[in-house]
DNA sequence: ATTATATATGAACATATGCTCAGATATTAA
DNA sequence: TTAATATCTGAGCATATGTTCATATATAAT
């Protein structure tokens, strides 16, 4: 019977001698960024990675969309598509110009797009 | 009292005067990319939407690292690491090699730390 | 003012996700 | 071959996520 790190409890009270690089461990905390920005770069993946944001992204990237066009667009309801266009408002990725009750989206920049353009790029190779 | 498009079954029915620009969505339509594409793209992303996958990656940007040095820098279970590498494994994002019985992780290739990088660009502006 | 259109929002619900636990596998050493 | 180390894997569970439904809000027209 041997025995090993299972349960957390045991993982925290041996912790150090699970460690074989030290030094590895040590250079990985040092260059690690910090949690807001690990957060930041989380959030902003996590926007593109449900297939319905990033359909919508992809399309935005072609010109202005109103809800109802996306939602045909998409087949989804309006609502799951107004509940992911405030998502990826809240994330800056995407704004908005009413013109009477019809409210335009539009990407806030480019910077989506060269990412998703990046990484098709090495999907397609 | 009005009515409006609720419940997917009457908006599979309406669904056409509910599209005001029917030449933006078709031209979204022409543009899309195709649903292995889709999903192919956005499970690039879901690999990078987890922090604790994020961590290995930015990680091993730095050097190869075994199970346990990961689980140490990230303070997460060696099942937990194990997981989540077996996932990025299977999305061609990492790759191993052992030595004795340690398996040492590392990145396929540097097309994830482009992407990475180039995030982190756009969000410390 | 009332009605219609377009969109937003909150709650509920079902599914997806990530971690833990327990046990299995692979490799090495005694 | 027995034991130890390092990692993997499957099931269970708690939380997160995405959609729907019902309703609310905003704007425009009658």
């Amino acid at each position: 019977m041997c025995f090993r790190v299972v349960c957390m409890a045991d993982y925290e009270d041996r912790c150090q001698c699970r460690i074989i690089h030290e030094e590895r461990v040590d250079g990985a905390r040092s260059k690690a960024l910090a949690p807001e920005e690990l957060d930041r770069l989380a959030n902003f993946f996590k926007a593109l990675a449900d297939t319905t944001r990033l359909s919508i992204i992809l399309a935005l990237q072609h010109g202005e969309m109103c809800v109802c066009d996306l939602a045909a667009f998409l087949a989804v309801s309006e609502s799951a598509v107004s509940h992911q266009l405030r998502l990826l408002r809240q994330l800056q990725l995407v704004t908005n110009r009413r013109q009477g009750p019809v409210l335009y989206y539009r990407l806030v920049d480019d910077h989506v797009s060269q990412v998703t353009d990046l990484v098709l790029e090495h999907i397609r190779e």
